[in-house]
DNA sequence: CGCATTTGACCCGCGC
DNA sequence: GCGCGGGTCAAATGCG
């Protein structure tokens, strides 16, 4: 492109036309690398996306392997077993398995509303459904199994419930995540959560969300806000919002569960990174050993994003190769699996973290003058120069329409950003930092050996980067600024304080097209992670 | 008026 | 059993 404009703009006016064919031919040169490596980089993927679902086999094996090892009795039988029979106890009837489920719920909802009721038709579900919670109790068995295998899949069938109301699919929510507690004793929802340079409020991923709490947490002077997903009532998928204690330039957000419905094109990229990141922690095995799934993920990341992301992998190619993942780990926060991706830039203060890797690396991948040095002429927002000295910035756009570009896009708004109250060094926020629980060792290193997997980090780094286009957001330069990011994404330094096993639930990945993913996850029976 | 946000109350699991 | 911390609810409030 620019030397399309170069050539026009050539001054020489005799040797104008040498110079317009030297330049020609340079570019035509250039196009012919540029197509060659982008048939090699198209080898590249498909043999990387090969060594992934080698790579996710021998994940799985080694899962299996541990599981029958360890465990062979207690939990993951058990989950199995009891898997399969809700599964199949959903569809007749609800009435078998009541216990824990069902007290929860009516612990939950209904007492607030009535005292006694029978368990059976204590159902807070089919309670919600007539919105009368002391008739009916028959309707209500059968509405509630029905509810209980929309509850199997996690939404999946959720396309009919957007006529149910709110409080309903909260309770269909709830009922989810309280028998998944229970069966998988202490395992949680898999959680991604990503640290970001961000001076507004939240990043904007390009998701809908409602606010629905804000607390205090525990060891950092900046509440925590979470979010729910707006775009289908039915949603599943929550985030939370915190800045860091130490820098509270960082933003971090962590993501939960996945959407359940088509995504605006400029949320797939967030939403696609999340889900590959959450499908490390998962175990695609148990029942079946699918690597369809993770290559499906893969090759979404790849190629099924927003226009942007094929444009980005043009640049990228002209780019030196290694991405640098700065900091990533993996962890268990509070029985929550989680995957922290740190796309800030150098660690504002490593304060006895031994697991943030060394700053020089982090530093040099920070700096993206780099990668966008051709562009940066012809469509780079200034802004973007002023940050890159700070790292990757990821603030709203449509908060604070930026265009005019003026240095710093302080929209913090009524937090308390004072500085006075930052100083004091609380670390220990619940993050990664440590937890150990006992983690088998062949999880460990299997789950280090995909998340260092080049493959996956290249998936998240498309993602990702996709997604820093979309964050910034300035209209049409979308493309140039993907590129321009130039999020580097490292295979080393990836971390692990301590990871349950990953028999996480949550594994549906709705990217845009639920119900062909649908097929895909009960072939995989995936469902049966979930209860 | 229909939303989103705010915010105190509430629930729940966990550790003591 | 109690207190704590994380998470959610929902009435009140604010906003376009
Ligand atoms: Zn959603």
């Amino acid at each position: 492109m620019e030397d399309h404009n170069n050539i026009s703009k050539s001054n020489g006016d005799e040797e104008n036309g040498s110079i317009k064919h030297q330049k020609l031919e340079s570019a035509k040169g250039e196009m012919g690398e540029v197509i060659e490596e982008n048939k090699r980089l198209k080898l590249l993927l498909a043999r990387l996306a090969n060594d992934y679902q080698s790579l996710q086999t021998n994940f799985t094996d080694i899962l299996i392997q541990q599981e029958e090892s360890t465990k062979a009795t207690c939990k993951t039988s058990i989950i199995h077993e009891e898997s399969e029979f809700i599964t199949l106890s959903l569809g007749m009837s609800c009435t078998d398995q009541p216990s824990k489920d069902e007290k929860r719920n009516r612990n939950r909802t209904e007492k607030r509303k009535l005292d006694d009721e029978d368990l059976h038709k204590g159902l807070a579900l089919g309670l919600d459904i007539k919105f009368d919670p002391s008739t009916n109790e028959a309707e209500v068995t059968n509405n509630s199994s029905q509810q209980r295998s929309f509850e199997n899949e996690e939404g999946k069938g959720e396309e009919s419930s957007e006529i149910w109301s709110h409080s309903k699919v909260m309770n269909t929510m709830k009922a989810e995540d309280k028998s998944e507690t229970y069966q998988h004793s202490q395992l949680k929802k898999t959680r991604v959560s990503i640290r970001a340079r961000c001076e507004t409020q939240t990043m904007n991923d390009g998701c809908q969300w409602r606010k629905y709490g804000q607390k205090m947490a525990k060891g950092n002077p900046f509440p925590r806000g979470y979010y729910r997903c707006t775009v289908s009532p039915s949603c599943p998928v929550r985030k939370q919002v915190q800045r860091c204690a130490e820098d509270m330039s960082i933003l971090i957000t962590t993501y939960e569960g996945n959407h359940n419905h088509p995504l605006p094109i400029s949320a797939t990229a967030m939403a696609s990174t999340t889900s590959a990141a959450a499908s490390v922690l998962q175990s695609p095995s148990l029942t079946s050993p699918n690597s369809d799934i993770a290559s499906t993920i893969i090759n979404s990341s790849a190629t099924n994003y927003n226009p942007n992301a094929l444009n980005f992998s043009t640049h990228q190619i002209s780019r030196p190769y290694p991405f640098y993942f700065p900091n990533s780990s993996i962890s268990t926060i509070n029985s929550h699996p989680t995957i922290t991706l740190d796309i800030t830039a150098p660690p504002p203060t490593s304060s006895g973290f031994s697991y943030i890797p060394k700053y020089s690396s982090s530093i040099t991948g920070l700096n993206f003058s780099s990668g966008f040095s051709p562009l940066q002429s012809s469509n780079i927002p200034q802004q973007w120069s002023s940050y890159s000295g700070n790292g990757n910035y990821f603030n709203n756009g449509t908060l604070t329409q930026n265009r005019n570009q003026g240095g710093y896009v302080t929209n913090t708004g009524k937090q308390p950003f004072h500085q006075g109250h930052l100083h004091q060094p609380i670390y220990m926020s619940n993050h990664i930092i440590s937890q150990q629980q006992s983690v088998p060792d062949s999880i460990v290193a299997a789950t280090k050996e995909i998340t260092t997997n080049q493959k996956f980090q290249s998936a998240l780094t498309t993602a990702l980067t996709t997604y820093v286009g979309n964050g910034t957001r300035a209209k049409e330069n979308d493309v140039a600024e993907s590129a321009d990011m130039n999020l580097k994404l490292s295979g080393g330094d990836v971390s692990f304080t301590s990871s349950q096993n990953g028999i996480g639930f949550a594994s549906s990945r709705y990217l845009n097209m639920p119900s062909s993913l649908n097929k895909v996850q009960q072939g995989n029976s995936v469902n049966f992670h979930h209860h």
